[in-house]
DNA sequence: ATGTTTTAACCAAATGGTTGAATATATATT
DNA sequence: AATATATATTCAACCATTTGGTTAAAACAT
């Protein structure tokens, strides 16, 4: 545990993302795995260890990054609706850059956190605390309304996370239906945190 | 397919709801369904066919009756206000009566909709187009600004799935830290769908 | 007499996991 | 430079278990 990552160490677990993150953790198979990764199983297992372990060395890496990611942006900012742009700016950049962060996010979430880690469970809950103390700084001042601050927390999560993960399908629909095809169906990481926070921050301003 | 459902297919569909919801189509085992339906495997065989089968008529039973219900809520409806109200009460009352409903959408989004029969696509077109033409008479009417229907619609669908498939989370972590808890973190479906449309309204009205 | 369900056994394929020997690569020692 | 040492990686086979799927005959139910 925690020694320092090879570099063969580190493309599995790029690879493992990547897979987990398509196929869900049943459906991932470590023989593919190793196969995409181009090495053999047995220095997977040499490396890191059984699937379990795989996992969770995905997990700690894709979730602590973007969550760290996100926490020290909101520290660096001053107000509190500059702390939430920055929030939601830096969750939907971050988690579109690597983008299987967003489906392990959310099958993590479906599957109850049964496999979540308790490393993980604080960092979620870090990210919850921090938008959290946002909220309720900027309700203190009278910028913002009495909202419950854990569902706008849902909706940020939720839209960002369903944005990302979901252009399979629409682009999948908009094949079917060329018809229905709207510019605002296919947005890059930034354009659409501008339009999560329009929303979210009209949703809470007073 | 589409012969009347006898009680036995009934309840094959219901428990496999549940445990395709648990955990997800590779993670659920079939003889695991068979097994919880107190059913034979063979007698599954016989009613459904295969577990491709099974899942989508999972998928067809789920996904199906809750759109329809959503569907059906805003029509009911006259003005955009009440027609969105409408909205996010039904699917969230709806989706948290049936429970499965939630991780599924959840997981199947994840996964880009492989699995997605074309059935489900065009019920998920209708939801998403049942909302725009809500708010694009909202805006035409002058009591809405200028938003993107898209984004609207992921923050309301992802604010209701996250928001009820994170529970177990929730619990999870309000036991290891006693001292977070909040009451704002358990609230029935109705609770959340007024926390959900109040902020929604309040992100759209001009 | 017809449709339904159970029993219980069976099978092929896939899968996670392991191992030992061989080979390569780098590092340190002489 | 040459040698020795330790570490990494591959190869290839192997294994126990699980899993989806099937089946034939018997028992139930209507």
């Amino acid at each position: 545990m925690s020694r320092e990552i090879s570099a063969t160490a580190e493309k599995i677990i790029q690879i493992a993302s990547e897979i987990f993150a398509e196929q869900g953790y049943e459906g991932a198979k470590v023989d593919a795995i190793a196969k995409r990764a181009k090495v053999n199983k047995a220095t997977l297992y040499y490396q890191i260890g059984d699937k379990a372990a795989l996992y969770s060395a995905v997990l700690d890496r894709v979730l602590g990054q973007t969550i760290s990611d996100v926490c020290h942006a909101v520290k660096e900012s001053a107000d509190p609706e500059s702390k939430i742009k920055a929030f939601i700016h830096t969750l939907s950049v971050s988690s579109q850059a690597m983008n299987f962060t967003a489906p392990i996010f959310l099958r993590e979430i479906a599957s109850g956190g049964k496999t979540l880690p308790d490393s993980a469970l604080q960092h979620m809950g870090k990210l919850l605390g921090a938008l959290g103390d946002t909220i309720q700084q900027g309700i203190d001042n009278g910028q913002f309304r009495k909202v419950n601050p854990f569902f706008v927390h849902m909706m940020i999560l939720g839209a960002i996370l369903l944005y990302q993960t979901n252009e399979p399908i629409r682009r999948r629909n908009v094949e079917a239906h060329p018809e229905i095809y709207n510019p605002d169906y296919f947005l890059s990481g930034e354009e659409s945190a501008e339009q999560v926070w329009d929303l979210v921050l009209a949703a809470i301003r007073s």
